[in-house]
DNA sequence: CATGAATGAGTTTTCATTCAT
DNA sequence: CATGAATGAAAACTCATTCAT
C-alpha cells in the first residue's frame, strides 16, 4: 500500500534546489537526474519536458503562496494589520524554505510575461489591488498606488533576495518583520492606527 | 595605425538590446550576428565567447553607473540631498537608456555571486556604505543600516524592474523621482532638513 | 539492469582506425560517427570530447601493451631471451592489429609530453630499466644504458613505423624478428649465450 | 640598401619553433604572427597559406640536410667511414639547431606520403640506397638491406627524438657519436676494418 | 604595403527528448 | 515501467583566408 509511489517528490525537490542555485537555463536534465538519483527519462513520466516542469513548479509554488497571501490581504482587519500579516507570512515561509522562494524570486524573468500575468493570483497584482483598496479606503494616503505597490514589493523582496544570494547575514528574515512593516507603512503613508504607544508616530502626511 | 574599422560597437549594442529583451540564455550568437549585421565569428575577435561578452558588458555598465553613483553618494550635501541626486541619476539614466538598465536589472541573476561581489564599486555596497555613514552622522535614524540599504535598494529598483519587464506603465521613471525619494527618506528615518512645513516629523523611534 | 546496448565499441574501433589512417587532427567527429554508423552526439556520452577520446584510447592501448611488455621484461630467463620475447610480442601484436599499433606509433607526438611521461608503465622507461638491469647483471656490456635503450627502441620501432606509414613492404613484421633481435643484442653488446655457430661474433666488446 | 627587407626570417623561425613544439596542426596563424611580432596577414605575402608554408619549410630543411647527407653517403671512403661521417653530420646539425630537427622529425607524418617520396633526396631513400650499396660491395653483410636501413635509421634518430622531447639528458648529441656509429656498424654487420688496434676504439678513418 | 577585423565554412559540443532493451 | 544510450537539431566555437582601411 504505502509504497513510495514514485520519485516525483525527489525530482521536484532536486529541480527546485538546482533551479534556485543556478537558474533554470543552466540546469540540465542530467543534473536533475543525478541530484534526484534517478534516470534521465524518469522526469518524462511526470512532465512533458523540462520547460513544462519549470513552469509547473513555479506556478504551483507561486499560487500556493498567492493563495495564502490573498487570504490575508483580502481578509479582515485594518489594511496596516493585514500588511503586517502578509510580511510575516512571506518572511516565515522564506525562512522555512528559502530554496523555494529563491527559486520563485530568481525565476521570475524566465517566463514570458503573458504566462505570469495569467497566473491566478499573481502576487504583484494582489499587492497592487490591496494598496489600491487601502487608498480608496483612506487608510493609505499615497498618491500613486501602482508605484506604492511596486515600492513596497521591492522593499520587502530585496532583503530576502539578498539573503537568498548570501549577501545578507542574519539567521532569519523573521527577525526583520517589524522594521520592514514599519517601512512599508511609511511608504504607503498609512494612517497611524493608534497614536497608542508613542511608537510609530509615523509619516503623517500634512 | 590603419583604421580600426570595427563592428564591435554594433555587436555590443545588439547584444545588450537582445539580452535586455530576451535574457542572455535565450539569445544566440546567430541572433546577435544578425542584429549586428555581421558574421558569427566577428564576436570572437573581441570576446572569448558569449558568456565572457555578457559578463564584460554587464560589469562595464554596472561600473559605469557605479562610478557616477559613487561620486554622488560620497559627494557633498546632506545625506538626504545626495540620496535624492542618486535616485535622479538612476531614473534619468534609465529613461535615457532603458535597454542598458533593463539588461542590468534582469541579468543580475545570470552571473555567479562571486563575480558580482568582486565588482569594483558594487552598487549594493555603495548604498550600504552610504546608509551606514548617514546613520553614523545622525541624519538617518534607522536602526539596522544593512536592512535599510536593502529596503531602499528594492524600493528604488523594483519600479524600474517592473517597467523593464513591461509591467509598469508611464512614460518616464523620472516622473516618479519625487515620490520615490520621499519614500526612501521615510524608510531611512531621515531627519527633516528644514522644518519647512511641520510635515514630515516622522518615525522617530521611541 | 537493462541492457547496456552501446555503440561504444564501434565508436572506438572507428576512431582508432581513422586516427591510424589520417592522424587525430585530420579526423572529425563526423568521420567517426559515419564510420561507426551513429550520431555525432553518441561519442559524448562516453568521452568529454574528441581530444579526451584520443588520449584515452592511446593511453589504454599503450598501457595494455606496456603491461604485457613488463611481464616479459621483468620475467624469467636471460636478458637476451627476454629481449627476444619482447620483440616477438611487439611484432606479433603489430601484425595482429596493425591499426592499433599504427595509431600508437603515429600519434605519439600528438600528446603533450607530460601526459605521456605520466603514463603508467611508459614503454621507454620499461626498456630503459630493462637495459640498466641487464648491464648491472653483466649480460649487456654497453656503456651507456640510456643510450642503449634509446637505440634499441628506435631499432625495433622504426621498421614498424615505416610499415605503418606504408613505406615498408613485406607481409608481416614477425618475419623480421630474428634479424631485429640479433641487431638489438649487438647494440647492447650482449654476451653470446651459446657460442652456437660462430656467427654473431661481432660486436663483442673486448 | 641594407634595409631589413621583410619579416620573412622572423616568420619562418617562429613557425619552425612553434611547429617543433606543438605540431603543425596545433599552431595557428595567430600564434605565428604573435611569435614573429607581425600581423596575421604578413605571412600571405610570402606563402600562399599555412599548409604551403609548412611544407616549404619542411622540404627546404629536409633537402638542405639531404644534400649534405648525400654528399657524404655517396662520397669517398669506406662505407663505414661514410656512415660515421653521416652520423656526425646529423648529430652536429641537431646540436646546432635542435628546433629545426625536431620540426623535421615530428612533422614527418603530417604530410602525405606521395609528397615526401617525391622529395629530392629523401633521407630514408638515401640511407637505403647507401646500405644496399654497402651490401653489394660486401662491406656490410646484413641480409636484408631495407630492414638494415630502417634499423639504422631508428637507431640514430630515436636518441635524437628523445632528446628533442626532453627525455634524454646530456648536453649534446655529438657526445654519443662514437657509440651510435659502433652500434650502426654492428647492425649492418660491417666488416671490421682493421682488426688493427685492439678494436675500433673509435672512428679512425682508414 | 601592412594591418588586423571580418568572413564563413567547417568543427565541436550541448542537451532535451526519444526509445530499444 | 525504468533505464540510460542514442539521436539530431541547434548552439558555440575555430581559424585559415580575405580585404577594407
Amino acid at each position: 500500500m504505502t509504497k513510495p509511489i514514485t520519485k516525483l517528490k525527489s525530482i521536484e525537490d532536486s529541480a527546485i534546489k538546482l533551479f534556485a542555485r543556478k537558474g533554470i537555463k543552466e540546469v540540465t536534465i542530467k543534473h536533475i537526474a543525478k541530484e534526484a538519483e534517478c534516470s534521465e527519462g524518469a522526469l518524462y513520466r511526470h512532465y512533458s519536458g523540462k520547460d513544462e516542469m519549470a513552469w509547473k513548479l513555479y506556478s504551483r509554488e507561486v499560487e500556493k503562496f498567492a493563495t495564502a497571501l490573498q487570504a490575508i490581504l483580502r481578509g479582515k482587519g485594518t489594511f496596516s494589520t493585514r500588511l503586517k500579516s502578509a510580511v510575516e507570512l512571506f518572511y516565515s515561509l522564506f525562512d522555512e524554505n528559502p530554496l523555494v522562494f529563491t527559486f520563485i524570486l530568481l525565476s521570475e524573468y524566465n517566463f514570458p510575461l503573458e504566462q505570469k500575468v495569467a497566473l491566478d493570483g499573481n502576487p504583484y497584482n494582489l499587492v497592487f489591488e490591496f494598496v489600491k483598496e487601502g487608498v480608496k479606503n483612506g487608510e493609505f494616503r499615497i498618491r500613486d498606488p501602482k508605484l506604492g505597490a511596486a515600492m513596497v514589493l521591492g522593499l520587502v523582496l530585496q532583503p530576502a533576495t539578498l539573503k537568498a544570494s548570501g549577501r545578507f547575514e542574519g539567521r532569519r528574515m523573521s527577525e526583520k518583520i517589524h522594521e520592514v512593516v514599519e517601512a512599508c507603512l511609511g511608504v504607503l503613508k498609512a494612517k497611524v492606527k493608534k497614536p497608542a504607544t508613542k511608537a510609530q508616530r509615523h509619516k503623517g502626511a500634512p
